[in-house]
DNA sequence: TGCAGATATGTCGGATGTGACATAAGTTAG
DNA sequence: CTAACTTATGTCACATCCGACATATCTGCA
């Protein structure tokens, strides 16, 4: 963004800065969205694979079907603890943790 | 343990089984404190790389010195987003994180 | 020794995540 | 089409985790 524009946008009242800014998100925070949100993805596919519903994960986790809908679409409710008991409930291993963290997700207009 | 042992111990009341039984956890109840474990060793190791005290680290997670040393001692108050957040904070890469997932710890008269 | 900084541990009121539930919307097979 | 199953989304009372604080212990260093 030009010095111009900007200019103008502050003197509007506006703000202006990055995104993570704007949702007054710390660096470490937008980190760990990120983080959370590789995690959900690696939740769906192991469970998919493994042959569960989103109701049987939930059983073997004792939580409830929508819990666990909400942590695979990344939901912010959602803590990382349950999150990563989850992949182990639907059986991922220390690796695939491990993997799904340092993969690279597809961004739109990245 | 042997037969005989065991029904005696049950007869008297106890129930018999592993620790994560006798502790009532879930065997990813089990996996999530290992990782946090993992991660909080993690988190001492970028910190003190850093130069940065607990009060230091806490202040860039705007969080408390306690918590820091709680976090990195593996106590179960602490949640694994704190425990991530920390280690963004003290600088850890995914790479970092990943890492100390898969890694093994040594265990006492394992 | 004594002082200063760092770390450990316990507690507390308030903030946030929890499972459960209802219900809508999407999917698959008869 | 319907029926059964699955997934998405919103809500709520309750449980858990939070930062903050006090205070004890540890760790050099003069």
């Amino acid at each position: 963004m030009d010095a111009k524009r900007r200019k103008k946008l502050e003197a509007a009242g506006f703000r202006v800065g990055t995104v993570a800014d704007f949702l007054e998100l710390t660096v470490e925070e937008a980190a760990l969205i990120d983080l959370k949100l590789s995690l959900g993805i690696l939740v769906r596919s192991v469970r998919k694979r493994a042959k569960l519903s989103q109701q049987g994960l939930a059983g073997r986790l004792h939580s409830s079907q929508s819990r666990v809908a909400k942590l695979e679409a990344g939901d912010a409710s959602v803590s990382l603890d349950l999150i990563v008991k989850a992949a182990f409930a639907a059986g991922a291993k220390k690796a695939d943790l491990a993997n799904a963290i340092v993969k690279r997700r597809r961004v739109a207009a990245g």
